[in-house]
DNA sequence: ATTCTGTATTTTGTATTCAAAAATATCATT
DNA sequence: AATGATATTTTTGAATACAAAATACAGAAT
């Protein structure tokens, strides 16, 4: 039996194209998307398009001058920072939702997460930030609250940060992920908070460091 | 000289008037927006309403079940307890960022909002309502991360925890609405961020207790 | 009377059409 | 050659058309 996957909603597998697109920069920021030429490379016709769009636009990976057009959102330094204060706020509530409401094995998950990296003499950036990527979104997953995860869609454009390079080396976040994970399987939440808020905000704080160098340099 | 508004997005004015209809309950929770009639009664045709309808379900304003329709939000106080989980996160590092970003002038605002109830014997709960509504849409404002007011937006829901009546008398928000916006203007940040986690967990504790009548009462 | 089944109607999702605005190209004037 | 006015083309935003799916309904079978 042949399992046959129904597009009841067009938009759906539209979005997930544009916004591999975007990702993986086969579209660049500040591009123009003309709607007529973008719907026929992707072989739909406008209104699907537009509704993906749409939803882009609402996750901030695209914008929309009206009259004018959409484009390919440009994610400067700053709004980088900004993404990274949202961050802290909804992933520390996240983290103490997801150790009330989850289970031990759900939270024996998260140690699976970066086990192929603890004795790896060499890390591949990719996959680490994949891993990391991940991480991040099992937190929001098992906190199990709808708002906060339709909020964390918003600040997907986090995961464009990687415009920039990975912001610090694996070698120096690895700890910090490992402290978190374990506060999590132990169910401390403050500790849990607390490591997490401290492996965001020294993240946030190099992007500041980029920031200051870049505006010197100029 | 008549003042002619121009509609370049005749999607907005629709937005804007069925969010209105939808907090005021002209249409009722659960109720299926048949996109025909619905756009006639609106006076434009259906493409406008589709994209207005579309922004509101990224709010969770409304509900989309493919190939079925779209319903208003039926919001449940677990629903509107995972709101208050979010806004606890949001606004504190909204009022946060709103100290450190503010002008002396802007943060003054912030004591004209309830300045109207101070010395009111009998306070009208609609106005006071308004003003909360309003008091905590200037710290995201102030705040100036666009992307956490994008976050906020989404939490837009939270203004139909009405649906419940005022969780709290105005009597014992007052204070602590005082207590916050003192804590601003000193521009003492802990203090602030701990005024409003406090006000809004106590907020959600009134909404845990009614979760738990209810589910005792039945 | 109740359940089942096939048909008619409604409604959604997508494509297409159309008008108006914006962008671009063309041409004249200096 | 540079500038500015005008015409042309392109593109957006809105309306409409159409096909497919969901729903409502009527009549048949139990």
């Amino acid at each position: 039996m042949q399992k046959i996957i129904q597009h009841s909603d067009l938009s759906k597998p539209v979005y997930d194209r544009l916004k591999q697109m975007i990702e993986e920069g086969e579209l660049s920021p500040g591009q123009k998307l003309v709607q007529e030429k973008l719907a026929q490379d992707l072989g739909v016709s406008r209104t699907p398009l537009l509704k993906a769009l749409q939803k882009l636009q609402h996750e901030m990976m695209v914008e929309s001058i009206p009259r004018r057009g959409m484009y390919v959102k440009k994610v400067s330094l700053q709004e980088m920072i900004d993404v990274y204060d949202c961050r802290e706020a909804i992933e520390s509530i996240a983290v103490r939702l997801t150790i009330e409401r989850s289970s031990d094995t759900d939270l024996e998950k998260f140690k699976k997460v970066f086990e192929p990296f603890v004795n790896a003499s060499k890390i591949n950036t990719t996959r680490y930030r994949k891993a990391d990527e991940n991480f991040h979104d099992m937190i929001i997953e098992l906190a199990d609250n709808p708002v906060l995860k339709k909020m964390s869609e918003v600040s997907n454009i986090y995961k464009r940060v990687y415009q920039y390079g990975l912001i610090r080396p694996p070698e120096e976040t690895m700890v910090e992920h490992m402290n978190i994970i374990h506060a999590i399987v132990e169910r401390d939440i403050p500790a849990a908070e607390k490591e997490l808020r401290n492996h965001i905000s020294l993240s946030r704080a190099k992007l500041i460091e980029y920031q200051k160098e870049k505006s010197t340099k100029s």
